[in-house]
DNA sequence: TTGATTGCAAACAATTTGCAATACT
DNA sequence: AGTATTGCAAATTGTTTGCAATCAA
């Protein structure tokens, strides 16, 4: 018989994390909320994360962890990284949709969110590229 | 005026991170070659991500980096896991092609390479779900 | 009251840095 | 010779853990 008890770290701890837009690395939340421990906010994050309340993400390089708290509507974010220019570019949403159909029909998997980069080149480095071999 | 200098642990890092099928963790690297110093691999592999002969991803958890070589044909890594189950698909590679396509296609962007994990139901799950609910 | 949860401090794991010694050209 | 690069050791950063004190039910 696992109980579980509403505390106020916890409570803070969600809170903060609905508040915020996107993700919050341990050091945004702990800023935010200096009176709750680290361990503590590892340790709820971790638990959260399992039960699906929040999300987890690696940072973009990989080296920490982000949490988000897990929305309704929770947005595909898909970024395409340049590899030349190192220029962003945000993937609208219909070329998402799109693909989230695809996952649906071909693969009976309803896509929740995803946080992803793709590396690659884009159409301006190309167009230098392909005139440079010209 | 930079010079470069092609030292043995450079060429030893680069003939294993060659030699390697998927990607590998700095542990894998000194495992491999405990002559080089990790302080060693760390340098190198991040000159060699920042130059483009080496792709740097989290891993699955976000609290390592992995890194491998860049290769032409460098493969796309798609996963697709279920937040009930915890079953990861993979993402076969007609899937993955159709969106590289869609991409080059509508957004002029060649991708590169890519490695994710997008969170959704899975096909089995989403049945017993509907089964529950009936 | 009883077990879940916290804060603190110490442990760990991954990565980075300073610096003197060494290797490359 | 002169600079880039290395190995070593120490420092940093992100995360986890043990444990006694505290809190929620």
């Amino acid at each position: 018989m696992r109980t579980t008890y509403k505390t106020r770290p916890k409570q803070l701890l969600m809170t903060y994390l609905r508040s915020v837009k996107g993700t919050a690395t341990v050091e945004d939340i702990h800023q935010a909320l200096p009176e709750i421990d680290v361990s503590t906010i590892y340790r709820n994050l971790e638990k959260m994360a399992e039960e699906g309340e929040v999300l987890r993400f690696p940072d973009e390089l990989g080296k920490k962890a982000c949490y988000q708290a897990a929305m309704e509507t929770c947005e595909n974010h898909l970024h395409l990284k340049c590899l030349k220019c190192g220029r962003v570019i945000h993937l609208d949403c219909d070329s998402m949709q799109e693909f989230v159909d695809h996952l649906r029909e071909r693969h009976g998997f309803t896509l929740s969110y995803g946080t992803t980069v793709l590396y690659g080149i884009c159409k301006d480095c190309q167009k230098k590229e392909d005139e440079n071999n010209q």
